[in-house]
DNA sequence: TCTGGGGTCCTAGGACCC
DNA sequence: TCTGGGGTCCTAGGACCC
């Protein structure tokens, strides 16, 4: 019989990898254990908790780090250490339960209400999770439980580092509300700034603010939701199987000015790099984004949504060309410090829908045919065609799948 | 001392449709 | 000729996360 998971249990665990890439390198490195490390070179992408002692944090200045703490061993990122070692703690994860929700490369959402019966009380999964994690892939990893998404992510951080965190049923705003309001997801330096500003410091004073308070100081969305948070409420259930919205990527190009031929050598360099993720995920993108920051650190986006998806360099490369092309006067202006592609609107590869805009002439022959279709794009991918009436709105078939 | 490279989600206005 | 509510899509910006 299945009985369902009272809310009231603390059953949601939130699993995070300490200092996860400086992890890794002390892990295969044992010269570096024990003593304070930086990954990364220009910016410290991460920090071992010994090189976190000195006040060093990511993402900081490289040259600013080693004045904190000038003994620092700076290592070069492995990134495809840092996904082996992630592949390895998300088959634990996948192994302690079906549910399991990946956030970023080194940290996950896991459900275990119902294993109670086979796998014991939560606090026993937790801790035999950090075991495994620490057995068999080497790495210290951080588990907080409590019966939502958010507080058993504020139990991690709590937790941090290489610990266990239990936040008990009924026990969730005493945990919660004495916590500064950077604890909360969502709050970040300009949030806590309108917050400080009001005289909030705590959850608990926020809180106690009111949920209009807080909608007229933050806006409707971000208020209702912090409200919401404050008050220990969060409704969001574990999400299997979530897919990516997004590819992009992008180059700090720093100070320097750079030529049209520089950018555009720049943006051809970045479309290549996508079209291969994208084609390797299987997917296509319908929009593509120009991002851009500038000399003063603003910021600017153009983006244009072409009428059929694609994966193809030549295609996004085109678009990429006419958004630089466009922005040539702004780039002029403030002068170019970076510049990235984002390809957005994915859909798989596999399940192409086209719209195609036709014609009728005099004697209600149509200018668009099957077999034009299927000279275009190939037999085997044309499996069904639609004629969509704009003002009937009737849906004809016809072909037959 | 000017700050990497990946992402997510929300808001708001305008065009356009019924 | 002007008016209305409700919806979608696109574009741009912004806050935030690891």
């Amino acid at each position: 019989m299945f009985v369902s998971t009272p809310r009231t249990e603390a059953s949601i665990l939130h699993a995070d990898l300490d200092s996860f890439y400086a992890s890794v390198e002390q892990r295969d490195d044992s010269s570096l254990r024990g003593r304070p490390v930086i990954v990364g070179g220009g910016v410290v992408l991460a920090a071992s908790y010994e090189a976190k002692a000195f006040g060093i944090r990511t993402p900081m200045n490289g040259r600013d780090a080693l004045r904190l703490c000038p003994q620092a061993v700076v290592v070069h990122p492995r990134f495809s250490a840092y996904s082996d070692a992630s592949k390895a703690v998300f088959e634990i994860f996948r192994d302690t339960t079906p549910l399991v929700e990946g956030i970023s490369i080194d940290e996950a959402f896991l459900d275990v209400g119902g294993l109670r019966r086979i796998a014991g009380p939560a606090a026993d999964i937790g801790q035999r999770l950090r075991e495994r994690v620490r057995d068999e892939v080497g790495l210290p990893i951080t588990v907080g439980i409590a019966s939502t998404k958010f507080l058993a992510k504020v139990a991690s951080a709590v937790a941090k580092p290489d610990g266990l965190l239990l936040v008990p049923p009924g026990g969730e705003l005493k945990f919660l509300h004495p916590l500064p309001v950077e604890r909360l997801c969502g709050v970040g330096a300009v949030t806590a700034r309108k917050l400080h500003d009001h005289g909030i410091r705590t959850i608990g004073e926020m809180a106690d603010v009111g949920e209009t308070v807080l909608v007229s100081m933050l806006g409707g969305g971000a208020g209702r939701h912090l409200h919401d948070l404050s008050w220990a409420r969060d409704p969001r259930p574990v999400h299997v199987g979530r897919r990516r919205r997004s590819i992009g990527s992008q180059r700090a190009l720093g100070r320097r000015p750079k030529s049209a031929e520089d950018i555009d050598a720049i943006v051809v360099g970045i479309v290549e790099r996508l079209g291969k993720r994208l084609r390797a995920a299987h997917r296509v993108s319908r929009t593509v984004v120009l991002r851009m920051r500038f000399d003063d650190f603003t910021r600017a986006t153009r983006s244009h949504t072409l009428y059929e998806s694609t994966a193809r360099n030549d295609a996004i490369l085109g678009v990429a060309r006419r958004l630089v092309a466009g922005a040539t006067p702004m780039i002029g202006e403030r002068g170019l410090t970076l510049i990235g592609l984002s390809l957005t609107n994915l859909e798989n590869d596999d399940a192409v829908q086209l719209a195609l805009p036709f014609d009728a002439d005099a004697n209600g022959a149509l200018d668009v045919t099957i077999d034009s279709l299927r000279d275009r794009f190939g037999t085997a991918a044309v499996t069904r065609a639609v004629l969509l009436g704009r003002d009937q709105g009737m849906v004809v078939p016809m072909l037959p799948d």
